[in-house]
DNA sequence: AGCACGCCGACT
DNA sequence: GTCGGCGTGCTC
């Protein structure tokens, strides 16, 4: 018999049987249409087989062999049945998360092939001299070519590691090797594919991101699987692009937690380069100037390398000078406190710019009523409905519910209606009224929501013609603004009394990096960061710029807590519109979860962070063992058990590694 | 997940 | 009398 084995996008953790008609020679790897229940589907073929368990007449054949795509090569399904089975999740849903949608219709136009188009081979030389701590950096991934080398690129901002990529792109392109350059979101850094393009002219260069049109993607994918693409510049996605001749993996701010995907396959891009690149026995280069304390801790253990560059690359320029405000003393008016509205209006009077950064979109982020103490809360979600003054509504940041301004209060009909807080719409506002002078852009997702819209305001921050940027933290990655002096940060205590253990280490490396927007080229930057807790140690550790003091304080933390790197977690999640399913589901799970586990630690069930969203209430059971040689096998024998279920009530999910917890 | 079949409410 | 609501069952 001629059977091929066929993993499908379907939710199923299992393979369907084929029979491969006279004619048609699918191989491991190949894509295929085949015919499923009332459609066709395209799947990818895992094996062929001499024999088969379905019935006869349920068996049915094979469509086609999809020819205009090229079978997926050995290591690349090396790289997706790890994925599979690191993160639970059936092979045929990794394949799907692999291909773009245009290769997944069972029913598209032929793709033409490309033109093959001669490519430059190299030497790129380096328009620029490498800093001594940049060359030392260099040489050290450079020692490691050939083979698995993972290495923690630790470089403050400014430091121009940039540039170290650039120049070991130059080295594994000059080999004949492609790289794969990964950063956190594309869309933000625009400038970025435009120096790749510079600094390699003539040479095919793809960017692989969520915002491509779907015939650019798969263009994309296609050309870095027939190697035609000799860089893949793009986001997490592009970390599982087929690459045959790879030689070099870039994870770019290697702790920024948007390489996590956050549904289905809940890979962490960064974790599954590292794989990528020992399965393909190349080197890895992680860089960041806030590493994840992961990644700092591989490599204080000796399992990663360690590049640090100290000082910013360009002469002259040093780190910010960081302080804090009390705002229990300089009390805010309206959101901003006097000391920062001083140093504002100094800049302003010197010509240079300044950035003040709130990561609260909205004009602010709950309506009140005076009289009875009515607040604007989402019917569907356990959140407030934040009020967008400009265009007259109030929506909910999570569920996308949208309304009209009330004009008075729909509990008791009085007109005492007052937002409450402050979002980025009204800081500006306010910013304004005091500093009428001022040349004021603002910069989060409703003002950037137009497709080239941000790289409009990039370029008039950089032409001089905005004073004063506001913003959410869209702000604070890697964008570079030579005439800005000065930051402002608002609202950040919040994250201080947030349960997230990780909490503290995001804010450490959101404000660090914007403070990293200062005072980039010759002038010095001051940063004024606005807090209840102006003696707080982490905002101590800012002011220092010492990371690896809070790292070393922040590890000690987690060893005694028992939280990761020290443990390794995953996280069950269960939601239902019925009340108190997702909590029974999860208690039963815990129970299930006794029976199999030895040295597993089972949690008890808890709300989700955001209880109620969309209308489900969500909650989850977080496991936790010591090792992942025994987190594991576990995992496979619960998951097992909760598929047997066959639970209809409760949707639910295991999030291996969980980045919220 | 899709996509069907299958039994109960408000409309031409 | 139909259009259509989403419950549940299946897919090699």
């Amino acid at each position: 018999m001629r059977i091929a084995r066929v993993a499908l996008d379907v939710p199923l953790g299992q393979a369907f049987d084929f029979a491969v008609p006279e004619g048609l020679e699918p191989v491991r790897g190949s894509l295929v249409r085949v015919p499923f229940g009332r459609t066709a589907k395209v799947g990818v073929v895992l094996s062929r087989e001499s024999r088969t368990d379905i019935a006869p007449e349920r068996l049915r054949a094979l469509e086609a062999v999809v020819d205009d795509v090229a079978p997926l090569a050995a290591r690349d399904f090396a790289l997706l049945e790890f994925c599979a089975a690191y993160y639970h999740r059936p092979l045929g849903e990794v394949l799907h998360a692999c291909l773009p949608p245009r290769l997944r219709q069972a029913k598209r136009r032929r793709i033409k092939p490309p033109a093959a188009v001669a490519q430059p081979a190299g030497p790129f030389p380096s328009p620029v001299t490498a800093t001594p701590r940049q060359e030392v950096a260099v040489e050290l991934v450079r020692s490691g070519f050939g083979r698995f080398h993972p290495v923690l690129l630790f470089g403050v901002t400014g430091s121009g590691k940039t540039e170290v990529y650039l120049r070991l792109i130059a080295d594994v392109l000059a080999a004949g090797r492609q790289a794969l350059y990964l950063v956190p979101e594309i869309g933000l850094t625009p400038q970025l594919e435009s120096r790749v393009r510079e600094r390699f002219p003539g040479l095919s260069i793809v960017a692989a991101h969520s915002h491509l049109g779907e015939g650019e993607r798969a263009a994309a994918w296609l050309a870095a699987q027939s190697g035609a693409a000799r860089i893949v510049l793009g986001t997490r996605l592009a970390a599982l692009s087929p690459m045959p001749e790879l030689g070099l993996i870039v994870v770019d701010e290697e702790h920024d937690p948007s390489y996590k995907q956050h549904e289905g396959l809940r890979y962490s891009a960064r974790d599954v380069a590292v794989r990528r690149a020992q399965i393909a026995g190349i080197p890895v280069v992680l860089g960041s100037a806030t590493p994840s304390l992961e990644s700092w801790h591989n490599a204080s253990q000796g399992r990663y390398a360690l590049a640090r560059i100290d000082e910013r690359a360009s002469a002259g320029a040093r780190l910010p000078r960081v302080r804090a405000v009390d705002t229990r003393a300089d009390i805010p008016a309206d959101g901003l406190t006097d000391g920062l509205l001083r140093a504002l209006k100094a800049r302003l009077a010197k010509g240079e710019q300044s950035l003040v950064f709130l990561n609260r979109r909205g004009f602010s982020p709950v309506l009140f009523c005076r009289a009875c103490a009515w607040h604007s809360a989402c019917s569907r979600c356990s959140a407030n409905l934040v009020l967008h003054l400009n265009a007259g509504e109030l929506r909910c940041h999570h569920c996308g519910h949208r309304e009209r301004v009330p004009k008075k209060c729909p509990g008791c009909a009085s007109p005492d209606l007052a937002p409450v807080g402050h979002g980025t719409q009204r800081i500006e506002e306010t910013l304004q009224a005091a500093l009428p002078e001022a040349r004021i852009a603002r910069v989060d997702r409703d003002t950037t929501a137009r497709k080239g819209s941000l790289a409009e305001v990039l370029e008039q921050v950089r032409s001089g013609s905005v004073d004063i940027l506001v913003g959410t933290q869209m702000l604070a990655k890697g964008h570079d603004y030579p005439n800005l002096t000065l930051v402002g940060a608002l609202d950040s205590d919040c994250a201080l009394y947030s349960v997230d253990f990780r909490a503290s280490e995001r804010l450490f490396a959101l404000l660090t990096q914007v403070a990293g927007r200062a005072g980039r080229a010759e002038e010095p930057g001051e940063v004024i960061i606005q807090t209840d807790f102006p003696g707080h140690p982490l905002y101590a550790a800012v002011a220092l710029h010492d990371y690896p003091a809070f790292a070393e304080a922040a590890l000690a933390e987690r060893r005694l807590a028992g939280f990761p790197p020290f443990t390794h977690l995953a996280l069950l999640r269960a939601e239902s519109k019925a009340a108190g399913e997702a909590t029974r589901f999860l208690r039963e799970a815990a129970r299930d979860a006794q029976g199999i586990g030895k040295d597993i630690e089972v949690f008890d069930p808890v709300p989700a962070p955001l209880e109620r969203k969309a209308g489900y209430e969500r909650a989850q059971l977080l496991v936790r063992a010591a090792t992942r040689g025994a987190m594991q096998p576990f995992l496979s024998r619960w998951k097992a058990a909760l598929d047997a279920k066959g639970e209809r009530r409760v949707r639910w999910s295991l999030d291996v590694d969980p980045q919220e917890a």
